[in-house]
DNA sequence: GCGACAG
DNA sequence: ATCTTGTCGC
């Protein structure tokens, strides 16, 4: 049985595109915590491939400390994987994240994604699709712009600048992690705006561009075999 | 028609 | 994303 179909997602990409148009009027932009108070953990995800396999995994992690608390990994064959189409890029890597974040209780705080929220030309990254489909607060971290536009932030850490769309509406964050170093987009993805987006991950880099939760999570999906380190 | 284009 | 070690630069 082909699990992908079972759950809709392997379709035709001009269906994927209506789906995308039908569930971006649903997002909401409200946090459901009022700052960063009440957000006591904090989840990673991503997918690696490897010639004939792909792998997810999520890593929950207490917060602001970083702790692992929860390392979830599944993998299977790249059969009937949708292909890589920027903008439909959440059909690609949404349905094996989907099998781990669906058995994941309880339902996680706050779930990072290696990539967008709502800087989508449809207003629909993977991060606002899957928060949309879990009813989870998500935030989108890409390594690199997709859509919008911006002025390069300041070249210290916690530097910012915003992410515009056409209309000039601001749809992300555009956020450098450490100093001197590229900056990584965020844009929040449902249950979620800009600025607590920005901090949540501003406060999850530690030595590293990328946030704790991404970084574990890559490092377990695509099979890193280190040890820990302050 | 010509670029741009998350991982 | 992935194929891959040392090496150039701050």
């Amino acid at each position: 049985m082909k699990q992908s179909t079972e759950h809709g997602w392997n379709i035709p990409p001009s269906a994927a595109v209506e789906i995308q148009r039908r569930l971006a009027g649903r997002l909401s932009s409200r946090p459901p915590f009022d700052a960063l108070t009440d957000v006591k953990s904090v989840a990673g995800c991503d997918v690696s491939f490897r010639p004939g396999r792909v792998a997810a995994a999520v890593v929950v992690m207490s917060f602001p400390d970083l702790r692992v608390e929860r390392e979830m990994r599944r993998e299977t064959s790249d059969r009937d994987l949708f292909p890589y189409i920027p903008s439909l890029f959440a059909f690609r890597e949404g349905p094996l994240l989907s099998e781990l974040l669906r058995s994941l209780e309880p339902s996680p705080e706050v779930v990072i994604f290696d990539g967008q929220g709502i800087a989508h030309p449809r207003r629909l990254g993977l991060a606002a699709h899957l928060g949309m489909l879990f009813d989870c607060p998500a935030i989108g971290c890409a390594k690199s712009r997709l859509f919008g536009r911006y002025r390069s932030p300041g070249k210290r850490k916690g530097a910012r600048a915003p992410l515009w769309d056409k209309e000039g509406e601001e749809i992300g964050v555009v956020l450098r992690t450490r100093t001197g170093v590229k900056p990584v987009f965020v844009s929040p993805g449902h249950r979620m705006d800009s600025a607590t987006a920005a901090e949540i991950v501003l406060r999850c880099c530690r030595k590293f561009r990328l946030p704790e939760p991404l970084r574990a999570a890559h490092a377990l999906c695509s099979g890193d075999k280190k040890k820990d380190a302050g």
